[in-house]
DNA sequence: GCATCCATGTACAAAAGTGTACAGCGCCTT
DNA sequence: AAGGCGCTGTACACTTTTGTACATGGATGC
């Protein structure tokens, strides 16, 4: 017969913390409680796997050569518990949302709108360049510019993000000519990220000039420009709200980012990731002039 | 908190049977105990993990998703369990033995006594050409040719196995000289196996020429040599019992196998390895005569 | 249609496990 | 030297878990 798999999870946690009262605290149980479980899967085993000490328990050699495979089987119970996260029911949780990083800048703005009115739930915003994925449960909620083809997931459509050049107030820049403008300093992502939304636009701008001051985040670019260090395209609801920074001229039409709300299908029916779904959903409906550069 | 780990166990064992009734058996506990332990762990987990059905309980989605890590963990557990079998510090319990074919045909040949001495011992006696591994516990005892050496292993000296030419009785020989000898059909091993005994003496024996009937282990060499296929160097231990066999001529001096028993220094102190490395001594003792071709 | 078998579900008594409180020992500080 | 602290070990009352027996529903065979 099998030894209790669960006193093999008393036994990892004694072997660590080496004492029965240190065992007990983290196990949540009492001490008499840990040793009487470990004495009962000595005897299921057949072998003593401590040594009692008279201030703590030491493992002998037959404990040692069972640790490897207890936590090979506390590993694939943290997995279990990282993902029973995920299948949890009630509206109580944590939601995880990636987002791309001026994206989730937005959303942070308002997380503590959205902690009032969900106070349940535990809001997790990862912001990141590449792409977070839904199989793999590294997050329960992603926006991002296209729809993935895979299978499984469900696409709702926030809105667009428009984007417009940007100079501190400080700094003199008057409304002249293209080439008057190119000719300026300029603040950009560099190349390993010149895909990020405007810079292809803006090296075609610049006639193939590469910004002066350039950086690998949208934070970098916003600190950068609203200090006077030069231009730069920035997403409107990072630009308009600062009133250290101005446009220089409107809208890019030609530069934007469509925003999609992805989530697995799987996810969806559960109440707090569709409590979130609606609250962000809402959030991106009240905020779209913001977003478009109408405000 | 963690879900308790044995009701995991539990859960795998439901979703692979089906039903609680055969859950139940395999488990070894009554049917509603399964049942309550299944729906402890939904509540743990937040999620309904089966659909109970009025014949039988169907996996949801969830169950499912939890099903992999679930397998790790058994996986895991089975080695320790396969461990905790070398652990038990108890006389009875399983000792593997493993031996070059030849030994291991002899140590079976007195199995049956070996058994009446250790009755509560269950005995596996494993035949190979390669090397079984001590420190992975493939086998509990060794009986090799020589010392490896590896720290950890203690080994005690057998004895030594003679080696002599052998026909069957029905095959006519005459005793003349080793040109006409050699000259006659022989059976030996092929040529991925010659480095077992005797056989480099042989292709020596008859100028390079390889033996007629070829085969890769004892048992196709001693049938085909005692049905009168040919001559062929054999064990006297193997050869002088059968009474299909006659030698031809002595023991070959230089052919010989020394017997070590190896053990791991760790097994050694359990009872039960002990009591099998005992006897192993004390039968080598005892069929030495027969050993050494003097019986 | 009836009897039988197999399934899940339920309730109560019995068994097993747990927590609390105390004892004994060793070490450290005042 | 005395007191405090932390450890393991033990015993008893309490709590939780389990097995047994029964109920109900559905499917199958005669």
């Amino acid at each position: 017969m099998d030894a209790n798999w669960d006193d093999l999870r008393v036994f990892l946690t004694l072997a660590r913390e080496g004492t029965l009262t240190t065992a007990a605290k983290t196990l949540g149980v009492s001490h008499p409680t840990v040793a009487r479980r470990v004495q009962a899967l000595e005897k299921q085993i057949g072998a003593r796997l401590f040594e009692r000490l008279p201030d703590r328990f030491v493992p002998t050699s037959a404990g040692e050569e069972l640790l490897a495979d207890t936590e090979a089987m506390e590993k694939a119970a943290h997995s279990i518990h990282r993902r029973s996260a995920g299948l949890s029911d009630t509206v109580s949780g944590t939601v995880r949302l990636s987002a791309e990083e001026a994206t989730a800048a937005l959303i942070a703005r308002y997380s503590a709108e959205l902690r009032s009115k969900l106070p349940q739930i535990e809001f997790e915003v990862i912001s990141s360049h590449t792409l977070a994925n839904l199989s793999r449960r590294e997050a329960d909620l992603l926006i991002r510019e296209q729809v993935p083809e895979l299978g499984g997931i469900v696409a709702r459509k926030l809105g667009r993000v428009a984007y417009a050049i940007y100079a501190a107030r400080t700094l003199p820049v008057k409304r002249s000519s293209q080439a008057a403008l190119a000719a300026l300093p300029w603040v950009g992502f560099d190349d390993d990220h010149i895909r990020m939304p405007g810079q292809s636009w803006l090296l075609e701008y610049r006639a193939g000039r590469r910004p002066e001051i350039r950086g690998n985040n949208w934070l970098v670019l916003h600190e950068a420009t609203r200090t006077g260090a030069g231009l730069a395209v920035l997403p409107c609801h990072l630009g308009d709200p600062d009133p250290m920074l101005r446009r220089i001229g409107g809208i890019i039409p030609d530069v934007f980012a469509d925003q999609w709300l992805l989530v697995h299908r799987d996810l969806r029916a559960l109440p707090r990731v569709r409590a979130v779904m609606d609250a962000v959903v809402e959030l991106f409906q009240q905020e779209r002039p913001l977003l478009e550069g109408r405000s």
